[in-house]
DNA sequence: GCGCAGGGGGTCG
DNA sequence: CGACCCCCTGCG
């Protein structure tokens, strides 16, 4: 079924580090696993993709997941064009877009991003998702002998995911909060061991859909140092300051990796 | 090819 | 502010 979102660009976004667990299967064609389900999905134009599922599956599930109800270009359009960075950076991160995962995913894959890297990152959780045929859900991991978490390779992180997994479902009925304000869930996560500033921004924004979440990692804290004497106007971007990270994430670290893949004179 | 530093989408004490 | 588990990468 083709889809025309009018802003979307699947290489980018696989390789936006929002998603672990994409599989690129040919050019432009990935597998995405989302919410127990899987979606095979190709970009067939500019800004255009081929999703293989029905009108009904799109409307009542990857819709959502693309964000697709949100208008991007709007957000592109409300940069403030004195500022000739963020508007290098947009322009290059066009049809990147910020996926709704599920809340769990998100919670337990940031935790294990923290002082690691991508590559690690997926190869860890792609472990965990063929132990269990799936990505696991937090009753599975707190129900499974130590051993196997054990056995993922997370280093320090298990002990993180395991406290995560159980106030996760201690506090199932409210932990959703999906109607909390972004503040208020921020304080909610941040009371997780193993979770600071940076993961609790990661799972309002891609968890939660707070686009006025902003976390800042290493990239961003060189970005912001650069280009902003240390501090980002958010006030001024309130409802697409994430939106607006990403896009300067991806520009800056595909721009470092082209630096370091030039060829010396 | 293989061993060996170095460092990684941070967080805690 | 230093340590942190462990894998991935790059270099010898």
């Amino acid at each position: 079924m083709l889809l025309d979102l009018g802003f979307i660009d699947l290489d980018k976004i696989a390789e936006s580090g929002q998603c672990f667990r994409w599989e690129k299967t040919d050019d432009h064609e990935y597998i995405i696993p989302a919410c127990g389900k899987t979606l095979k999905v190709r970009q067939s134009a500019p800004d255009v993709i081929d999703a293989d599922c029905t009108i009904d599956e799109w409307h009542h599930g990857w819709a959502a997941y693309f964000d697709a109800y949100t208008d991007y270009r709007a957000i592109v359009a409300s940069i403030d064009p004195k500022d000739e960075y963020l508007t290098r950076a947009a322009e290059a991160a066009h049809g990147i877009r910020i996926l709704k995962q599920s809340l769990w995913e998100v919670i337990a894959s940031f935790i294990i991003s923290q002082n690691n890297n991508i590559p690690r990152i997926k190869t860890t959780i792609k472990r965990m998702c063929d132990t269990f045929g799936d990505f696991p859900s937090a009753s599975r991991l707190t129900l499974c002998d130590h051993s196997i978490v054990r056995s993922f390779g997370l280093g320090y992180r298990d002990t993180y995911l395991l406290d995560a997994a159980i106030r996760y479902l201690c506090d199932e009925p409210e932990s959703e909060h999906r109607s909390d304000s972004y503040a208020e869930a921020r304080a909610y996560y941040l009371t997780y061991k193993g979770i600071g500033e940076k993961v609790a921004d990661c799972i309002c924004l891609y968890g939660l859909g707070h686009k006025e979440a902003f976390p800042i990692d290493v990239w961003m804290k060189r970005i912001v140092g650069a280009h902003y004497k240390g501090r980002f106007p958010v006030e001024q971007y309130k409802r697409s300051a994430g939106v607006l990270q990403q896009f300067m994430f991806y520009y800056e670290r595909s721009s470092a990796g082209a630096e370091r893949d030039r060829q010396p004179a």
